[in-house]
DNA sequence: CACACCATCACGATGCGTCAAGGTAA
DNA sequence: CTTACCTTGACGCATCGTGATGGTGT
């Protein structure tokens, strides 16, 4: 799972411990076993990530698509999408900005 | 100086602890007081933020300007020089890449 | 003297890396 | 039994945030 998704053994430990991805079941020895939903679950987090969410904000995220999957329509889940539509265009819109700084200082740089 | 910088005062005090920028002075009831020049490097700081530098590297590419400027013509430095510039090309690469995935992701938010 | 502002602890949070010691799968 | 891989601690690091407590500038 580790390699599939990219993500350190020690990565996956920590969302397991904090709750932002456990594995569906473990082995009788203690072995984590993840599901092809939880593997999705990892690939979902990793595209979050270089939007700059932290691991709670991702964890309620995920959260309010399993309530949505799970059939839950209520008007508050809808709005905390929305909201968390907006924070990702916030994010993005900072990344955007950091290019831009990030391309006239390597302007500056080179120009000595 | 915090407010011009758009520094916390506690990140001025976090870059003085670790040397990253010192005040040139102080008062003698202590207050940290800086120059112009403590000013300018400290904007200089803010502006490698967005690339990802550490604290370390910063203070690195600080003290090379330093002797840099200071008349100091050690190839060295030059090359140095020449590592900080092509770190400053990755991380920006590194930044143009999660904007792409941030797209993505913001639109498969929003085709929901 | 008052009042705004700064000083130094020192603990907390975030997201893992990493080493140690030992158990598990096949 | 072997060998590769996994487990749980537990400490470390970077970058400050956040009080608490008290001194400084004017």
């Amino acid at each position: 799972v580790a390699s599939r998704t990219g993500l350190s053994l020690r990565t996956l430990r920590h969302y397991d411990e904090v709750g932002l991805v456990r594995p569906s079941g473990r082995t009788d020895g203690g072995f984590r076993l993840y599901t092809e939903q939880d593997v999705e679950r990892l690939l979902v987090v990793r595209r979050m990530q270089p939007l700059g969410f932290t691991l709670e904000e991702m964890a309620d995220r995920l959260g309010i698509s399993d309530r949505l999957a799970g059939g839950d329509v209520a008007p508050r889940l809808r709005e905390r999408l929305a909201v968390s539509v907006e924070t990702a265009e916030e994010r993005r819109a900072d990344l955007a900005r950091k290019l831009g700084m990030a391309d006239e200082f390597i302007a500056v740089l080179k120009a000595r």
